[in-house]
DNA sequence: CGACCGGCAGTTTTT
DNA sequence: CTGCCGGTCG
């Protein structure tokens, strides 16, 4: 068989990775040098040439996007459906591990996946049923806590602690697990501990799976923790080759418990592997991969590549510096106008922030100059209330002792069960050590509560035992439609008198056809909804926008990582916001944010804009900063600086209280201008941020590089222009 | 049981 | 300055 169509249009680095033998291996991949391409031609080569079937190559990704692109683009390459071969994220293939051994995993056969919010819910009635104070220990602390331990593959026997603090978060953990346990809820961070214990503590499964899987493949290594390279070392046994790609200057997960040291305890863990840098890159300008070398060379402990392209030299970086972040907006709008004008699609425009607070204001100056745009990173689609509502329905007739949906769904639509006899519920749950339905179930057969709370509860009960008997052997959107009206759901969002409403009973809809679309594998033995359910709580689904139109994108520097655009800003180079004021103190989280840079640099295809601003209002307060650190960390000979040109038109000063138009004349009289860079004797340099009042009186609020922010009458001030 | 008010927190995100 | 949550009132 002809195979040369693997290796044509690779580099040699990528060919040798494509091409090795049966060894163990560490791609070094840098930014936008092809790596997905090489694990894709990878599989194909292993499958082709090497004459592995599908089924003994494991392919692990972290996003459901990724796996799907990976899957789709190994397809294409084979010419095949690659359908039941192991590639996916370490949460949906521990999922499956789970599934298919779900009684060696001590785990009921209808197991459910409870998501971060379930989760948070959880956790909120457990502290409350432990008597804790909730202010003092938040559950969301609570979860960060459990999370935690559970990613370092700890469980609460396993824990020992002197700390007082600590020991109650233990008792939380405990009671929190009992719970799940109980009602067969998994959370996300249970899914990857418990498929690890799997294969550790049953040696014929372990065996299985090792025997099975010869090669296993990695993506974004660097972002993995310590359970899922444990879950990999474990799958590779002592004869398994495994390769892993990742790139340890892209690592930005570690405050969500990535650990970039798996890349080193691999080359230990594995002292064959060899190691293979991928520093080519197809993707930006040799200013801006310069620009971005430069940056990132300010870490330690890096292993360390130096990205280089045969492309042109391009731009140079465009820094621009505002004296507010709405001034800042308003010049990132008029070049985005510019590249529109010039011929640029706005979708190939990304507008790059460090936090979500700071899209607000770009989008109110998107809007006011009409320029479409999508925001990333909004609710998905599984995530809605409603249809997490509907979902929680279907879960709690599919498994009735499901104490996560009983909770969320008993009362909604309102059914006359309150608090008070929801309470009762609880306690006697928790004494008999039992879920919400037993113990609901018994409260009504033997008359434990009072007549009206009874017959509420009895009729809740029946309503799911109805729906249950009317869903049996239905076909999935008949069970979800029977189920919306059955339960009332659908009614009272229909009868909800708002927009919200409006589109939430679409949602409603929309969960119907998606459940028609919705193509189950038939794998380990799920039922139709079973698999509906678990592809609900992994794949919340993309967010709902209007994806085809040609709008700017917007995003966090964090979201933005694997993809690229021709034209990127970076907004909010601003020291305190960008590295982040949370991050400052400790060099390594230092260091991770200096990465987040690297990342966002290097999204850029031919133009990279920068740009900070003297001021910016956060939380109502305006505050004062000095340029990113990582700015002066680019060569200067790649830098283009913009100031503000032009005088600023109404919207710039309606926010100040002092700025009239009379001023403004005033003001222009003495030559200086907003964001006009100054110097004054004692203070040094600064940037002019704003101004009142006017002839002899006037005063001028100039932000000192050294000396901060400071008024002062422009007549005695001794102000010298620069530039 | 729902509507309103007040307090308070407030990076980064996926599964 | 916002948005969310929890508490209280009608």
């Amino acid at each position: 068989m002809d195979v040369s169509y693997l290796l044509d249009g690779l580099n040699e680095r990528q060919r040798a990775a494509v091409s090795a033998g049966e060894q163990d291996m560490l791609v070094l991949a840098g930014a936008g040098s092809g790596k997905t391409r090489v694990l894709v031609h990878r599989i194909a080569w292993l499958i082709q040439v090497m004459n592995y079937s599908p089924f003994s190559v494991l392919a692990v990704t972290f996003t459901n996007k990724a796996a799907a692109e990976m899957r789709g683009r190994v397809e294409k390459l084979l010419g095949r459906d690659v359908q039941r071969m192991w590639i996916g994220t370490f949460h949906g293939l521990a999922h499956r591990l789970l599934r298919a051994h779900y009684q060696d995993a001590g785990l009921p056969q209808n197991f459910q996946i409870l998501d971060s919010d379930d989760q948070l819910r959880l956790l909120k009635r457990t502290i409350k049923a432990l008597n804790l104070d909730e202010k003092q220990w938040p559950a969301k602390q609570a979860g960060w806590y459990i999370n935690g331990k559970k990613d370092d593959g700890l469980r609460p026997q396993h824990i020992e602690t002197w700390d007082p603090a600590e020991k109650t978060f233990l008792q939380i953990y405990q009671a929190y697990q009992e719970a799940c346990d109980r009602s067969g809820l998994v959370d996300f961070a249970e899914l990857l501990l418990r498929a690890h214990e799997l294969l550790r503590d049953n040696k014929h499964v372990r065996e299985h799976y090792q025997k099975r899987f010869r090669h296993i493949l990695v993506d974004e290594f660097q972002d993995t923790n310590q359970i899922q390279y444990a879950w990999v070392r474990l799958l590779a046994g002592a004869d398994n080759h495994v390769a892993i790609v990742g790139d340890d200057d892209q690592s930005i997960y570690g405050w969500r418990g990535a650990q970039v040291e798996n890349l080193q305890h691999f080359l230990r863990d594995f002292p064959r592997a060899d190691t293979i840098r991928l520093e080519q890159n197809y993707r930006s300008t040799s200013t801006i991969l310069k620009a971005a070398n430069q940056v990132i060379a300010n870490n330690s402990d890096r292993l360390g590549k130096d990205l280089w392209t045969e492309g042109t030299e391009g731009e140079p970086i465009t820094l621009y510096s505002a004296f507010n972040e709405q001034e800042e907006a308003r010049y990132i709008v008029a070049q985005i106008k510019q590249w529109q004008d010039q011929g640029g699609a706005l979708s190939d425009v990304a507008l790059l922030y460090r936090n979500n607070a700071q899209s607000r204001v770009l989008e109110e100056s998107l809007l006011y100059a009409s320029l479409p745009y999508r925001i990333y990173g909004g609710l998905r689609f599984f995530d809605r209330q409603e249809v997490k509502d509907a979902v929680a329905y279907l879960r709690l007739v599919s498994n009735r002792q499901d104490d996560a949906a009983f909770e969320r769904v008993v009362n909604t639509p309102s059914r006359g069960i309150g608090e008070r006899t929801l309470s009762l519920v609880r306690e006697l749950a928790r004494n008999e050590q039992t879920t919400m339905w037993n113990a609901a179930r018994k409260m009504v057969n033997e008359s434990m509560l009072s007549g009206r709370a009874r017959n509420a509860v009895a009729s809740f009960l029946d309503l799911i035992a109805q729906l249950e008997v009317e869903c049996a052997d239905q076909p999935l959107s008949k069970q979800t439609d029977r189920v919306l009206k059955g339960s009332g759901l659908l009614a009272m969002y229909q009868a909800e008198q708002s927009d919200k409403a409006e589109t939430r009973v679409e949602n409603l809809q929309e969960l119907v056809s998606a459940t028609e679309s919705f193509m189950p594998s038939g794998e380990e033995d799920m039922t139709p909804l079973a698999e509906f359910l678990a592809h609900a709580a992994l794949e919340a689904g993309d967010e709902q926008a209007d994806a085809y139109q040609d709008a700017v994108q917007l995003m966090t520097l964090h979201s933005a990582k694997g993809l690229e655009f021709p034209l990127v800003f970076m907004t909010g180079m601003e020291e305190g916001t960008f590295p982040s004021q949370m991050s400052s103190g400790e060099p390594g989280r230092l260091e991770e944010e200096r990465r987040l840079c690297y990342v966002g640099m290097t999204r850029a295809m031919e133009k990279l804009v920068m740009s900070y601003a003297e001021s910016r209002r956060l939380y109502g307060q305006e505050n004062f900063h000095r340029p990113s650190r990582f700015i002066a960390e680019i060569p200067s000979e790649l830098i283009t600086e913009v100031r503000v040109q032009t005088r600023i038109e109404q919207p710039a000063a309606r926010r100040s209280r002092f700025h009239t138009s009379a001023s403004h004349e005033a003001f222009s009289e003495t030559g200086f201008q907003l964001g006009q860079r100054v110097l004054h004797q004692s203070f040094g340099e600064g940037t002019v941020l704003n101004y009142e009042g006017t002839g002899p009186q006037s005063r001028i609020q100039v932000n000192f590089d050294d000396a901060g922010s400071k008024w002062l009458v422009v007549a005695y001030a001794k102000l010298t222009p620069l530039r």
